[in-house]
DNA sequence: GTCTATATTTGGATAGAC
DNA sequence: GTCTATCCAAATATAGAC
């Protein structure tokens, strides 16, 4: 008998092609936007006719579902390398800055993840899974600066989606929302430091 | 010589044929999304067929401005009929509240209006004038209210599509966040309100 | 003004040869 | 695995009869 080789030379190529026509989804997806993949432009960005991407995805909708899950891995890792300082405001301005330059990075990637723009996608489960382990361990981290009033966490995102909206509605590729980040955070921080000192100062009963 | 009626009724029919398709649009905007409306089912809705359409609009995005124009004559109408009380706390809660209830009222009209989501679609200068002028009360009004500093005024803003935004892409139809209307302005008056107070807190230099 | 018929374009997907 | 050829469907828009 033949030994099994150890690498699977053939299986190997076939996710680099994979990655390819992922990666040349990308740049028409920056281009044209999200909606302007069409499966010609895709496969003639790396020398095929449309067909024969069906070699390698069942249809154009796995290809979205790729595009999700590799950004929902980028997004997890971003998070997991963020490392809290101990200085509850410089954790929450570092956590509000990631996300902004997440999504300023690549706003057709924050459209993808985190608004819901193309219909008839809903990402797998298997895609899906990395984001919501990202949103818990940013919402364990919170909690862990001693917000853990719902409330007053989905105000701290909302400040930030709010950042990242008006951004990219009024001035795309420019600042002036997105230099927010710091007196956002800090006005944000003096309107909940209170509750933690002071006890429960807000309404709970509600 | 016969004298010319005072009133034209074919154009006032011709007019009111507008409206009716204008309508049509909407309600099917409302059902599959501003980029789900179709020519054919729009002039189905108003016992047509879709070339007819042509007879009222040049084309499908003479459609989207009209429905603009629209849009944004509402917003400036609701914007127009917030009175100040005298108490800005009040005043600014009262102008999120309508910019929030606006939007969640009819999420399509404030997609149109608030972000950049039709391909090809550009509304007119005619359209967009009545958007500009409510833009410019607001934030006269905010002036008048003691807050002139341009970044926060931004923030009041970014507060705003803050909320909606993550309304609408995480719990559509819900209320938890628009429901942080009030505890979001009281942080931000709470923020702006000692450089009102005690003169130029925060920098002003940079 | 409204219709039928049609042009034109586009895009996802499949069949089958090689 | 890749190709050509093709199907099928949808959508905007136009031509021309009535």
């Amino acid at each position: 008998m033949l030994d099994q080789p150890t690498r699977n030379r053939r299986a190997e190529q076939r996710s680099r092609t994979r990655a390819e026509i992922i990666d040349a989804a990308w740049e028409i997806a920056r281009e044209s936007g999200l909606a302007g993949i069409t499966l010609r432009d895709v496969a003639a960005r790396v020398g095929m006719r449309a067909p024969s991407l069906y070699s390698y995805f069942d249809s154009k909708n796995a290809i979205y579902d790729a595009m999700f899950a590799e950004g929902a891995r980028d997004f997890l890792a971003g998070v997991e390398a963020l490392t809290p300082t101990g200085d509850p405001l410089t954790d929450l301005k570092n956590g509000m800055r990631f996300y902004v330059d997440f999504a300023t990075a690549d706003p057709v990637r924050y459209q993808l993840l985190f608004q819901r723009t193309i219909p008839g996608f809903e990402p797998s489960p298997e895609s899906y899974a990395p984001a919501v382990k990202a949103l818990e361990i940013a919402r364990a981290e919170l909690s862990r600066l001693g917000i853990s009033d719902p409330g007053a966490l989905d105000l701290f995102t909302a400040l930030g989606a709010g950042l990242i909206s008006q951004q990219f509605a009024n001035e795309p590729g420019g600042d002036r929302w997105t230099r927010l980040v710091d007196p956002a955070t800090e006005m944000f921080y003096a309107y909940v430091l209170p509750a933690r000192d002071q006890g429960n100062r807000r309404e709970r009963r509600q």
